[in-house]
RNA sequence: GGAGAGUUGGCAGAGCGGUCGAAUGCGGCAGUCUUGAAAACUGUUGACUGUCAUAGGUCCGGGGGUUCGAAUCCCUCACUCUCCGCCA
């Protein structure tokens, strides 16, 4: 969320951004700065009382003390008047606090200044295009077809044992998406990525953290037993491993990579494009994240978007990047590169990696900080990225490397899969 | 699942209802000494809020209560640990 005292500070420039997001209730902020300034005020007036009532409790004691009682009971008499303002003023603190929270956290992060005005996916940026589609063979099909043709994904045996979205992969399906885990995890940790295995389930504390709770709750998975919700990506554990830490400057910036199934209820969302691996509610995917300084957070995004770009080249995968619109990127992020694969069977572009730089925006709510070499902390921003997601990379592989002969394995997989073909 | 113990500053660990934001040790930082380092010695060292700067205020797991005054007493919730049982 974004620091109330920056919102008092730059009224202008907030609105600025939330017009280039499209954003429906601009009015939100100036009640926010309005509520912010009866919310301190009433903080100095009861700061004020609290200090008297503070002052007064010493003077009784030192009185008790010397045995001057008669003039101590005197003195708690004093207190009563006091001790009401107190109470009456917490009372009022303890119901403007929350209302002004809620309103915080309905504004949406602010986008960079690179970021294109824009209403939906339709005016998001193509940035860049790698290569062309792949010459399929006249008869192509699309993954679903193959995986059934090939059996190496059964969606069917999938549904018996929990239900849609919940694939079965067998045999050289089950060894290629291993493959593509290893090779993405050391490819992240070659890149300076430090692997770690979280934790898949995550208690709610951790929800509020990565900002999943309380808004998106429907879109997770809830033990409600024991309070504990399956996470939706590796974004959420990781992040939180750094809630309320305060690092050193030296150790910035921190990379972090984990592999982790992923876990979303997807409620609502129905129709042809969600066929075959194309939307699930349980997928595989390696996240890279970095917590890193201020001044450098738009570099890494770079290098960061270049890595996963890298990873698409090395599979040989026709793609593009996108750089979202303001209308079109996610709630907490302050600037997002999609990436999509070319789906030459389906003749649709699938997402398969997104990009982001929170800035503040996520740190803030973690109380993610950093202190510096003048000894003030401030907080870090956050960044991460999907590195890759792997059902739509599976699904544009099995489409892409299809051949008369079978499906080809892209070369650089070969050494995790141990065959180079499946047929 | 049963029984018990605990939760205090970066860590370890003390804390009588008032002089406690909190002893002490370790760690960190600065200095003395040294060619340099180590050791030793000296000093310093929490977060949040607030102010131009002071001042002031809040925080001893969370919430509530008793009291003029709570880290300390009471209630409640959460979590952690130990032992037993079960078990990958």
């Amino acid at each position: 969320m974004l620091q109330v005292n920056y919102i008092r500070e730059n009224k202008e420039k907030v609105l600025e951004g939330l017009k280039v997001r499209n954003f429906k209730q601009p009015e939100l902020v100036n009640e926010i700065i309005a509520l912010d300034q009866v919310f301190r005020a009433t903080q100095t007036q009861l700061n004020d009382f609290e200090s008297e009532a503070n002052t007064l409790a010493k003077q009784i004691g030192d009185l008790m003390r010397t045995g001057k009682k008669e003039e101590a009971d005197l003195l708690k008499q004093k207190t009563t008047s006091c001790k009401e303002n107190i109470k009456k003023l917490t009372e009022e603190i303890s119901e403007i606090e929350p209302k002004l929270y809620n309103l915080v956290v309905q504004l949406p992060n602010l986008p960079y200044h690179l970021v294109k005005n824009g209403v939906g996916a339709e005016d998001n940026e193509v940035v860049y295009l790698h290569d062309k589609p792949a010459e399929l063979p006249k008869n192509a099909l699309p993954h679903w077809e193959l995986a059934a043709k090939y059996d190496i994904i059964d969606f069917e045996l999938g549904v018996k044992i929990t239900g849609a979205g919940f694939p079965v992969y067998k045999g050289k399906g089950a060894k290629l998406q291993r493959a593509l885990i290893n090779f993405f995890l050391d490819s992240a940790t070659e890149e300076g990525y430090k692997e770690m295995q979280v934790p898949h389930l995550v208690n709610e504390a951790s929800g509020f953290g990565t900002g999943q709770l309380p808004d998106k709750e429907g879109q997770m998975y809830h033990a409600t037993v024991d309070n504990l919700y399956l996470i939706p990506t590796a974004e959420v554990p990781v992040t939180n491993l750094y809630r309320d830490v305060i690092l050193k400057e030296e150790d910035l910036p921190i990379k972090n990579t984990a592999y982790t199934p992923c876990f979303r209820r997807e409620a609502g969302s129905y129709g042809a494009h969600v066929r075959g691996l194309n939307r699930l509610h349980q997928f595989d995917k390696v996240e890279v994240v970095q917590v890193c300084h201020p001044e450098k957070s738009y570099e890494t995004l770079e290098q960061m978007n270049n890595y996963v770009q890298s990873l698409l080249q090395k599979l040989g995968l026709h793609y593009r990047v996108l750089r979202l619109c303001g209308g079109d990127m996610g709630f907490t992020s302050a600037m997002t590169y999609d990436m999509e694969v070319w789906s030459a069977a389906q003749e649709r572009w699938l997402e398969v990696s997104s990009v982001s730089n929170f800035e503040t925006y996520q740190s803030n709510r973690l109380k993610l900080r950093f202190k510096g070499a003048t000894g003030k902390t401030q907080l870090a921003h956050t960044l991460n990225g999907s590195a890759l997601a792997l059902p739509r990379i599976l699904a544009s592989i099995l489409e892409n490397y299809q051949t008369e002969n079978g499906i080809l394995i892209p070369e650089v997989l070969q050494k995790y899969t141990g065959f180079d073909r499946i047929d």
